[in-house]
DNA sequence: CGATTTGTATGTCAACATTTA
DNA sequence: GTAAATGTTGACATACAAATC
């Protein structure tokens, strides 16, 4: 091979190696991050291949790997062994709760809003509330897991979707997303690591790569995710723990049966996992399914948010964990929040007392099945596993698309929905798809003409005669 | 120089040479881990030398050094050039806000409750609010940074104690150490340094703990932290950030003077340091002084809670942070909390505008000007750069107690209070001291009585002549 | 499917910096 | 104040692993 194919094909870059100092590896760094910064170089751009740069720098090549490894844990750059280096285009992919379908008169379909017409409810109770003369005791520093009170309604509430655990057991937090950040910063360490479905809720992947632990993808099949999958990952890889949300994973809206979360936790026993179950959709799920944590009890973190299934604006979250983890979660508990404000604790505990908690649910499922309905007018379920009454649809797409290009015609096109590179944990994307959200819309007339439009913008990308809807049946 | 010079003198750590598989560095950290972990290393037990342990272990000096990083990361142990590498002590010093006291009857001078007598006022806000027909609207999922009213609330709040910034730059957070949590994990690496006092907020050094992040201790004096040691510390130690209370230093209750903080943001500039400001007590500083902030508005995070100052129930703070850190922050607070909730937030907002806000602080300061008053009656303090106003008092100890016994025996004397080496963040501990909590009691008559007892207490704990508080007036 | 390209992981060496005697 | 002890850093060589053609 010729050492001097730069000269033939020229580099992408060509750092000036006058302006090399010690260390070398820093400059290289430095030099590659002004030029990103200051847009000399393209986003997904190529760069050399290392040896390629080393030769021409005359530095080894571990000097150069280094290097891109600043780069890259700074994001400005990514690597895919034997594929090459490239400049990282601008996107992350948490999903932000801003209405950027508003500002293109689209409908939103992309982010997940819990049906926040039953917030009326939430409002009288909170008016009975502030009229009681115990008002004042929900205003102090005191009972960082939550009031003794308050847990008990959490234990009461858990039971109601098959989870029986002590009070000693059980604290308040600040949603799901904060029972979340929690439990990785007190249970895991940087460099942990964390099975997920291969397509997995964008949030916990962007947390995860905060705290520098790592997720390991399993496959899955109609059923959720694959034991024997989890079993051989674990036995290659040091897993840590495992991420799942069984009753209605985002974005896949797979349920997990009975007997999957049985082969599960076998597997969760025998690797020593740790559980953390989050199960913010067990509300949607058929009655009486027990969740994976109840068959390892000793393992397990629960979360059971509230945001969804109750009022999204408290931001209460009920986290259960087995008694191994009591003082590491009671530390991080206090050390991340203090305590979650009891007031707001309160406001969950009066709707669960009170059964307004029971028809709120009982309401929203009658809107999600309403909706799952009008869905299938236009697109059928791609999984029979599938939650019937899921608050979002997973549909595949025929061919490969860019994340930005797609969703930004179809906002153009007047639909706001999420690509399926937002949520995968995994490298290689070989089939692509979208997540429909059908529950953050006003009303059915909405939805109705969202899916028209987005079955319209559909045909016209689609243009292989391979449809992705091939019942379509036009409203 | 003998190459058996381990047969002679004992290693403290002999690994088992056949343990070791490939990677060999992986492989003796596990092992270290494990052995501390288990307790076979115990706290503060100096290992072998890495040049030894290579000799022992027939591997490279350098493999030992990265086997040793990767446990000193994980906070196992602690490396000083020159000295050697000792396993870390692991002393949890979080301050849980249980009522310890009410156990023994004692009196509560350990935790700084906020004088929570104020909250009839807030109670009357939420009955405000609560009939006010805006209210749905508080409950649902968008703005995760906070509405732009309560931003714009947020703003005038800080202006009020110096702090000039655009409301782009300003988010709520679910109090202060949830502010301190997010700015961590957002803009920090394991690994990364940031500079303290040497006495400083124990929640601070816990959350550092929790993800690995080290702290580096900078003498002060009168006035606070000294430049030139910052400086100094800076220059040998690749630091990233720097954590300040500057208006009331807790434990010491120092409260830095103008110039201090114009010096101490010089070096932050120079060094290009992180500011986290802590700011929870600026309500008791003089007015009109300018925060640290203020002088290096282009790398701050200035961080103003509202629980100690108005509401601790409500758990609202408020963040400001420079530009560049406005997409890391934006990220990191919704990735950890999703958002703040807003009805908590309206509160806070509504006791801004109604100027209830600055009768509270108001109230607060004359009630700590009196509390204070009668603790010189008893004590007098320590420092001439203390805040006359604090919540808390410092006071020096003649001998070395240990903490336990220390606290222990104050309570069952009637005080619970806490001991300087729950605030430590060095090693050594030369001079020892309590912090006196004055705000947690219910009124002057029950810290009267406290006072009372600690006075007591110690005057039969320090029995040498050298006596703590030399001109005490018995009451 | 096997050779090639390309990035990654591990171990080694030498120079350096700090602490202590 | 110098020498010894001890941890840190930068750079390199080699073997490995994944993607591509």
């Amino acid at each position: 091979m010729p050492v001097n194919s730069f000269e033939n094909y020229p580099m992408s870059w060509t750092p000036d190696k006058k302006k090399l100092a010690s260390p070398i590896y820093r400059s290289i760094a430095s030099l590659l991050e002004y030029d990103i910064i200051n847009g000399y170089l393209a986003p997904n751009i190529q760069l050399p291949p290392q040896r390629e740069l080393a030769d021409y720098l005359d530095v080894n090549l571990s000097t150069i790997t280094r290097a891109f490894k600043i780069c890259e844990v700074k994001g400005l750059i990514y690597a895919v062994t034997g594929r090459g280096t490239f400049v990282t285009p601008n996107v992350r992919n948490a999903i932000f709760l801003e209405d950027h379908a508003e500002k293109f008169h689209s409908i939103e379909m992309g982010i997940i809003q819990p049906l926040d017409e039953c917030n009326t409810q939430v409002a009288e109770i909170i008016r009975q509330i502030s009229g009681k003369d115990y008002l004042e005791t929900l205003l102090d520093y005191r009972q960082p897991l939550g009031m003794p009170y308050h847990r008990s309604a959490a234990r009461a509430w858990m039971q109601r979707f098959g989870m029986d655990v002590d009070v000693e057991n059980i604290a308040i937090t600040s949603g799901a997303q904060n029972a979340l950040a929690l439990t990785l910063m007190s249970l895991f360490h940087p460099g942990d690591k964390i099975a997920v479905d291969v397509y997995t809720y964008p949030n916990f992947i962007e947390l995860a790569n905060i705290l520098n632990i790592q997720l390991v993808p399993v496959e899955g099949d109609t059923s959720g995710m694959l034991p024997e999958n989890l079993d051989s990952v674990c036995t290659m890889n040091s897993v840590q723990g495992i991420y799942l949300v069984p009753s209605c994973n985002n974005p896949t809206a797979i349920m997990m049966g009975t007997n999957r979360r049985k082969d599960i936790a076998e597997i969760i026993n025998k690797h020593k996992l740790i559980l953390i179950e989050d199960d913010i959709y067990s509300f949607l799920a058929p009655p009486g399914e027990l969740p994976v944590s109840h068959f390892v009890p000793d393992r397990c973190i629960y979360i059971l948010s509230t945001s969804k299934s109750l009022s999204s604006g408290m931001r209460v979250a009920y986290i259960a964990y087995a008694n191994q983890f009591i003082e590491k979660m009671t530390y991080g508990i206090f050390n991340v929040n203090i305590k979650t404000s009891a007031l707001n604790s309160e406001v969950i505990t009066e709707l669960i007392h009170s059964n307004i908690a029971d028809q709120i649910i009982r309401q929203k499922r009658t809107i999600a099945r309403e909706r799952n309905k009008l869905y299938q007018n236009y697109f059928r379920f791609y999984d029979s596993g599938e939650n019937p009454l899921s608050f979002f649809r997973w549909l595949p797409l025929s061919r490969q698309y860019s994340l930005q290009e797609f969703e930004q015609s179809a906002l153009k096109a007047g639909v706001h929905v999420y690509h399926s590179l937002r949520f995968l944990t995994r490298k290689q994307t070989e089939s692509q798809f979208i997540r429909i959200s059908l529950s953050s819309v006003h009303d059915t007339e909405e939805l109705n003409q969202g899916l028209q439009r987005l079955q319209y913008f559909l045909l016209s990308r689609e243009h292989t005669n391979h449809l992705i809807a091939p019942e379509i049946t036009p409203s």
